[in-house]
DNA sequence: TTGAATGCAAAGGATTTGCAGAGGC
DNA sequence: GCCTCTGCAAATCCTTTGCATTCAA
């Protein structure tokens, strides 16, 4: 994408016809779940902004143990999987943890990886459509999904080689 | 554990100046290092074939404890880390445990894996390497790997589900 | 009311680490 | 002989599970 700009560029959200948390409800009614206050703060949380993160990072948002908005970590990691089951979350692995990612409302896209400040940066790329299709069509694989991360070394890590920069918390 | 089952190797090995073993042992000597008993037995090992595999595999691969060429898991896992350090091997992560394939004398190549039966299977295709390239240099991005898995269902998962269809409950 | 969901504690599984003894070089 | 390496046990890290209680519908 946009060559010439320092910043990573930023992707933007689809035009949604529900809300994730509408999305959401429609997928608890229909299995007979229940839409509690714990999932209700999480899928609030989670889509109030766009970064990956991990389970570590979303408790860390959390009103601590005993205030209110309080979700206990065993429930996190529950409903981070029926996010995901959902489809409003993407899940992926980095460095032996889980991260995640909007998927719902959000284009399709793929990371650079920063080995340094542990940063992603996010790009699209739609070659990789058709390569996937090929692939696919070779070896008469039936793809539902691919995910493709380039590692090296970010633009602000390059240039402050000697600088400490802190790590980026999470992945 | 166990997952990543493997299909007959479909990628020729480069041709090499030097055999794993001796670049393992450059490797070694330059850092002082020692050429003990069990890093020779896991690395003539790990390269005995080409099958993708993890620490828990190659353990099972090894005589059992007692036995003459036994290795503990400990050294396993430093000795991987090591293999992955000097260039010999490549290591990603799948399903949330670590994998590992030949690198040193193998062709960059990328992965569909299974969802069903777990298998890995090698492709090439050589606009990947564009796409990288493009993508590193409109974010001042100095790339150093890559890794592309695309998932979904294999062909031989496929049919066996066309064949053997479940059958509605009865009752 | 009633079964699903939560929080706690504890378990699990993969990987790592501290350390005393073993063994390359 | 020096100093690295190994194996053992135990620790860590992330994530999941069993269960009694709480709570949404």
């Amino acid at each position: 994408m946009a060559a010439g700009t320092d910043k990573p560029v930023q992707l933007e959200p689809i035009e949604m016809a529900r809300t994730a948390e509408q999305r959401f409800e429609d997928y608890l009614q229909s299995r007979g779940m229940r839409n509690t206050e714990q999932r209700k703060n999480l899928i609030k949380l989670v889509f109030s902004s766009h970064e990956h993160f991990d389970a570590d990072q979303l408790m860390e948002k959390l009103p601590a143990k005993g205030d209110a908005g309080y979700v206990s970590r065993p429930t996190v990691y529950r409903a981070l999987s029926e996010f995901v089951d959902a489809g409003l979350l993407r899940k992926f692995e980095l460095d032996g943890r889980s991260v995640y990612e909007h998927d719902y409302g959000y284009p399709q896209h793929d990371h650079l990886y920063c080995s340094k400040c542990h940063s992603l940066i996010e790009f699209q790329d739609d070659r990789l459509k058709e390569i996937r299709k090929k692939v696919a069509e070779d070896h008469h694989f039936q793809d539902r999904s691919h995910r493709l991360i380039i590692t090296g070394i970010c633009q602000p890590c390059r240039q402050s080689r000697r600088r400490k920069r802190r790590p980026v918390d999470l992945i």
